[in-house]
This record gives C-alpha cells, sequence and structure tokens, in this order.
DNA sequence: CCGGAACGCC
C-alpha cells in the first residue's frame, strides 16, 4: 500500500464513513487521519464515535491521538475524560495530557503528580516542563530541571537542548544558552533560532545575534522565516541599517522577502534605522499585510498616521490595544484635538477603552492638549489603575503646571501602588517648580526613592538634583551629584544649572570643564547654563567664545534663548550696540524676554534713545504689562525727565494697567503649605510676631555692619 | 502512526 498523506487518510476515512466500507481501516489509519483534524472537532468527534463503535478505542495510539485532538481544539476536559478511562497510560499519554493544560501552574501541579506516582519523565516530558515553568517557576527550578535532564543522559536530545537554551535566554543566561547550544550534538534549525532570538531578545547581545546569523550561513544550515526576523529584528536594536538591508536582500533571494512576519519585522527594522522610504517600500510591496504591519507603519510616522488608519479600515484589517497606543501617541505630537476625540469616541464603541495601554494614552493626549479635566475623567473611568496610569495622569498635572494637583495625585498613586522612576521623575519636577510647596516634600521623596532602591536610577537622580537646585538647595544637589554612580549627560548639565542658578560661576565653569574632561558632551541646555553664568559675573568675552565654540565645536543651533541670554550679557556690559545687533540675528526675530533685556540693560546704562526704541517694540507685543512701562518711568527718572514720568504713570492709569503685586514664599517645614507675604501685607495670623521679629533681625544686622566698619578703619 | 522546541508590532 502506497503511503498516504494525512489529508488524504482523512479523506478516505470520511468516504469509508459514509460507504459502511470498515473492512481496511486500522489504528494507524484513525491515528493519522486524527493528526489531519488538525483542531477541528467535527470530524474529530465523528472518529471519536466510530472508535468506541468499533472498538479501535482500545488501542493506546488511538486514545493518545484522540487526547492530543481534544487538547488541540481546546476542549481539555473532553482529552482529561479520555485519559481518566485509561488502564494502562503509557508515557505518550501522560506527555499529551502534561502538555495539554490550559494554565501552566495546573502542569506543573500535574508534572508533581506524574513523579510520585513512579511515572519516568523521558526528553518529551522534560521539554514539555521546561517550556511550561519558563514564567511560573524561578531560574533554580529550571537549573534544577537541567540537572536531573544531565543525570538521566537526556541532554543529547536535540528538542531537550532547544528548550534549554530557551530557557537560559529567558533569564537573561546567555552564556549558559550558548554552552547548552555549543555541547549539542545535533543541533537543527530551531536550535540556532533559539541561539538567535535569545541574543535579540536581551538588550545588550544584538551583535551577537547578528553573528550567530552569519555563523548560520555559512555552515550552510537552511534558513526560515523564524531566522529572518530575529536577525532582522536583531539589526533594528543595533540600528544597524547596512546590515538590515543586506539580510533583507537574502530574504528577497531565499523566497522570503513577502513573508509577512519577515515584512513586519523589516518595516519595524527600516523605521528604527530612521529609513521612512525603505520602510514604505517593503509595505507597499507585501502580498498581505495584517494588524502588525498596519501598527507599525502608523506607530512610525506621525504625519500620515491618522490617514493610514483609514486605509487600514478600508483594507478590512481590525485594529488593536497596540494600533490604539501608536495612532494616539501620533495625534498627542501633532495636537490634532478634533482627531482625538473622534478615536476617543471610536474606542468607547468598540470597547478599547477597557484597554489599560489605550486609556494610558488617552490620559498622555488630553493632558498634552492641556484638558486636565477629560484626562481625569478617563483616569476615572479605568477599571484598574496600574502605576503607568498613576504616572500619564500627575506627569500631566506637572506639565500643566498644576503642581498641588500632582502632588497630591501621587500621594494617592503611592497609597494605592508602588512608584517607579517615571512617578518619581514627575512629581519631583513639580516640586521644583512650584513655589508653593514645602521642600519638606522633595525630601521625603528622597527618603522614600532611597527606600526603594531608585537612587541609582539616572532619570530619578537627575530629577531629584534639579528638584533641590530650582528650590535653591545647592547643598543637597551637590550631594546627589556626587552620589550618582554613573554621571550620563542630564546629570552634568542638571548640577551646572543649580550652580547657575545660585549665581556661582567659578563652580559653573569648574563643573564645565569637567565634564568636557570627562568626555561627556554639552548639550543646549548646558550651553544656556553656562552663558547664562558668564552673563551674570560680567565675563562677557568668555561668553562669547563660548557662544562661538557651541556653533562651530559641538555644532548646536542657537536656540531663541541662547539668544536672550547673550543680548543679556552684553547689554548689562553696556555693549548695547552689539546687543542690538545680535538680537536681530535670532531666529524667529526678538523675543519678548530678549526686549525686556536690552531695555533693562538701556536703563542700567541710561541709553533713553534705544530704550524708547525698545519699550515701543514691547508694548506693542504687551500692552497691558507694567514691567516696559516700569522701567521706562524709571529711566525717565533717572535722567531728571520728570514729565515724562508723569505721562507714563498717567498713560498707565487710564489703560488701566496695573503693576503686579510681588509675593514672597516662606517654608517653615509645614507639610501643607508655605506661608505668603507680600509689601504692605497685614492678614497673617502672627502679624505682630513677625514684625517683631523681623525689627530684631534688623538692628542686630545694622549692629554687625557698624561693628565690621569699626573694625576695618 | 500518538506527545515536545524557535520569531514579529507600542
Amino acid at each position: 500500500m502506497r503511503k498516504k498523506s494525512p489529508s488524504q487518510s482523512l479523506e478516505i476515512f470520511r468516504r469509508h464513513l459514509q460507504l459502511g466500507f470498515l473492512y481496511d481501516i486500522d489504528e494507524v489509519t484513525i491515528a493519522i487521519a486524527l493528526k489531519a483534524c488538525s483542531g477541528d472537532q467535527k470530524p474529530g468527534c465523528q472518529i471519536h464515535g466510530f472508535s468506541i463503535t468499533s472498538g479501535f478505542i482500545s488501542y493506546i495510539t488511538v486514545s493518545n491521538s484522540l487526547m492530543n485532538m481534544y487538547c488541540k481544539s481546546g476542549q481539555f476536559d473532553r482529552a482529561l475524560c479520555i485519559f481518566n478511562n485509561l488502564s494502562n497510560p503509557d508515557i505518550v499519554s501522560w506527555n499529551t495530557i502534561l502538555s495539554g493544560f490550559p494554565k501552566n501552574e495546573d502542569a506543573l501541579q500535574f508534572a508533581l503528580r506524574m513523579n510520585l506516582y513512579g511515572v519516568v519523565f523521558d526528553a518529551v516530558t522534560y521539554t514539555i516542563i521546561l517550556a511550561v515553568c519558563l514564567d511560573q517557576r524561578g531560574f533554580l527550578f529550571g537549573l534544577q530541571l537541567h540537572s536531573l535532564i544531565v543525570k538521566f543522559g537526556l541532554d543529547s536530545d536535540t528538542f531537550v537542548g532547544n528548550a534549554l537554551i530557551t530557557l537560559y535566554s529567558r533569564w537573561g543566561h546567555l552564556v549558559e544558552a550558548r554552552s547548552v547550544f555549543d555541547a549539542m550534538p545535533n543541533k537543527d534549525l530551531v536550535s540556532w533560532n533559539a541561539m538567535i532570538s535569545g541574543y535579540t531578545q536581551e538588550g545588550n547581545y544584538g551583535l551577537e545575534a547578528i553573528w550567530a546569523f552569519i555563523d548560520m550561513v555559512r555552515e550552510g544550515i537552511r534558513l526560515d522565516h523564524v531566522s529572518f526576523t530575529s536577525a532582522v529584528s536583531a539589526c533594528g536594536h543595533e540600528r544597524n541599517l547596512q546590515l538590515g538591508r543586506q539580510i533583507h536582500g537574502l530574504t528577497i533571494k531565499t523566497g522570503y522577502g513577502t513573508h509577512l512576519s519577515v515584512g513586519n519585522v523589516l518595516i519595524s527594522t527600516y523605521s528604527k534605522c530612521e529609513a521612512i522610504e525603505d520602510a514604505k517600500l517593503v509595505f507597499d510591496g507585501m502580498d498581505e499585510r495584517n494588524v502588525v504591519s498596519w501598527t507599525t507603519m502608523i506607530s512610525m510616522n506621525d504625519a500620515d498616521a491618522v490617514f493610514l488608519f483609514g486605509e487600514m479600515r478600508i483594507d478590512g484589517v481590525d485594529p488593536n490595544d497596540v494600533t490604539f497606543v501608536g495612532l494616539l501617541h501620533a495625534i498627542t505630537v501633532r495636537h490634532l484635538a478634533k482627531e482625538g476625540q473622534m478615536i476617543h469616541g471610536f474606542c468607547i464603541k468598540t470597547g478599547f477603552v477597557l484597554e489599560s495601554s489605550v486609556c494610558n494614552s488617552l490620559i498622555t493626549m488630553y493632558a498634552k492638549f492641556q484638558s486636565m479635566q477629560d484626562s481625569k475623567k478617563v483616569f476615572e473611568e479605568l477599571n484598574y489603575r496600574e502605576i503607568i496610569s498613576w504616572n500619564a495622569l500627575i506627569s500631566g498635572y506637572a506639565q500643566n503646571g498644576l503642581c498641588q494637583a500632582a502632588l497630591s495625585t501621587f500621594l494617592l498613586a503611592s497609597s494605592e501602588s508602588k512608584p517607579n522612576q517615571y512617578t518619581f521623575g514627575s512629581v519631583l519636577s513639580a516640586i521644583g517648580s512650584a513655589e508653593d510647596i514645602s521642600l519638606k516634600h522633595g525630601q521625603r521623596c528622597h527618603s522614600h526613592i532611597i527606600k526603594l532602591g531608585l537612587n541609582t536610577d539616572p532619570v530619578v537622580s537627575g530629577a531629584l538634583l534639579d528638584m533641590y537646585a530650582k528650590r535653591g538647595s545647592i547643598y543637597e544637589s551637590q550631594r546627589v551629584f556626587s552620589e550618582t554612580p554613573e554621571k550620563s549627560q542630564f546629570a552634568w548639565t542638571a548640577i551646572i544649572s543649580a550652580y547657575a542658578r545660585h549665581g556661582d560661576y567659578e563652580s559653573v565653569m569648574n563643573w564645565f570643564k569637567k565634564m568636557e574632561e570627562e568626555g561627556v558632551r554639552p548639550d543646549s541646555i548646558t550651553f544656556l547654563s553656562v552663558l547664562t553664568a558668564s552673563g551674570r559675573k560680567g565675563m562677557v568675552d568668555i561668553g562669547l567664545q563660548l557662544f562661538d565654540s557651541m556653533v562651530k565645536d559641538y555644532e548646536i543651533e542657537p536656540s531663541p534663548e541662547h539668544y536672550s541670554c547673550m543680548v543679556d550679557m552684553l547689554g548689562r556690559a553696556g555693549r548695547l550696540k552689539e546687543a542690538e545687533e545680535l538680537m536681530g540675528r535670532s531666529p524667529g526675530g526678538p523675543g519678548m524676554s530678549m526686549l525686556q533685556s536690552l531695555l533693562g540693560a538701556c536703563r542700567i546704562h541710561g541709553n533713553v534713545e534705544m530704550g524708547e526704541r525698545v519699550a515701543d517694540v514691547l508694548l506693542g507685543m504687551e500692552p497691558m504689562g507694567s514691567g516696559s512701562y516700569v522701567l521706562m518711568s524709571n529711566l525717565y527718572a533717572e535722567k531728571g525727565d520728570w514729565e515724562k514720568v508723569a505721562k507714563i504713570r498717567k498713560g498707565m492709569r487710564e489703560k488701566g494697567v496695573k503693576k503686579e503685586v510681588g509675593f514672597s514664599w516662606v517654608d517653615v517645614g509645614d507639610i501643607d503649605g508655605l506661608h505668603g507675604f507680600s509689601s504692605g501685607d497685614k492678614s497673617h495670623p502672627r502679624y505682630e510676631e513677625i514684625c517683631r521679629m523681623a525689627e530684631s533681625l534688623g538692628s542686630e544686622m545694622k549692629y554687625l555692619r557698624e561693628k565690621n566698619r569699626a573694625y576695618s578703619k
């Protein structure tokens, strides 16, 4: 009899059942036919019935095949029922049931029971347990299994070796995975693929993945779509465009160029390497596109994301939660408020608002659109609040300047779940920029961070140091910086800007020099701090040199802030003509802060002519701003032109321009808030005590000053 | 002729 293929067997079987010719059916035909069902339960049930009536069920091969069919078609209970009726299950029966458990933990329990029962494990049993325990038991359990496998001499089995490579890779032990791989007597395609994908998934082994792939090609091993997806993905992680292109060529040569998953990962790799055109070419050339293909395209260019989403719908491909994360991100960056609301509506209708990842994207989106009410509403409708959702809300409040809300949300979040580095990043930035939050909150966060062991995180330590710096606590900033083990560009910039804010020119220059010596590249923010410090100290020539070096040596495009800083520097030094000239070169023309600095400089150096010119432009931009009026009136007053002073004061009154009241905050370490004062303010409940103390301090200062004067004479 | 291993999108 000629050997039949499984699908032929199934067809023959069907015909026999219909015609009632049962004489040439044996247990082998039944097994082959059941395999051909491949999870389709309808013919499977018919064969089950036939096996019972014909008595073939007593063959262990038939029972095992039936159990396997039921496991594959998601009817584990039926498989278990057959198993329980077996009088003499063999190792295949045990293994079939073991691999069929829908829950990994149940499978492990069953494996322990098998052991108690005295079942001798074979290589297949170990492969199943290894796969099951990947995410259930710790690494030590895997090690125990490995030693048992070696003890019973099953480590030469290719399947077992492949499972071990995967296990070690999953736990990040790539060196062990490699030694299993090297020791394997019969490596097959899957062994190579497991090794390459192990390297690919572990962040620091991208190059090893690529090398393993090259070795695989050199050894002449057949390549399949799994080899290509892993290798191309490694090129993406490594941002290795050149090799990515070469492997792309190889996929075309070997006939995998139009394979769906290879195409998807090619798009992603080209997009990571910023070769958007190549990504589009791959996408356009695909025979078949699924949700992954579309989602990758949508997530990669935010300019066309909304359009692509429409095309995806026309193509009849259903989006998933990842699609919406990418789409909402694009909408957020592009500030498409209308589209954002539409997609939100779409997600409500289709039930995607139940996905926490989609909700987190919505929270971030509304926060970026400055509608914190909507952001909070999405948050409140969540059925489970994970730390990522809390983070989105806290950072939304912080970015919108709602520092008190950010702080109170943080306090709620940390009572409900465990904060992570992003949580602290946001709340510290809120505490740093709030004038009315006690520094005590910042210090409490600091101790919380130490307790959680997050103080070594570069983002967290940078945020801490920035917070202390903004709140004027330079000693604590310096301490955080000194305790940072790996000082990133962010940390260096933070400590330099801390000293710049403190007006400590020498320290700024010192740390800047050290930063360059350490080989850390300064960025535009670093230069902003260095230039500010030079300006305050009046080191104009050094400032000009630094500005020059920023453009020429570091190729950093100066922003309006840099120009503003330079204008201020030149203006303070009285080099008003140069300042005005530089201001004209600023991209986007002279801005408010630049004009204000120059006007201030005109006042200091008594240049009425330029002052009037500058004030004119400034008042055109901001007619109700009191600052320009005050500066001009002071300038006239110094020149003794009282007529013009009176004219300005009158103009202010007529237009209703009010001078903003200046506030000072005093932090006495009170968690619930700070004490605010303004000039002439008598509203504080302990006003009289405060006045007495101020007077006493004043007279003490006066006494000390006179004493010093007496000594110096 | 029954049981077991590898990959991709945020």
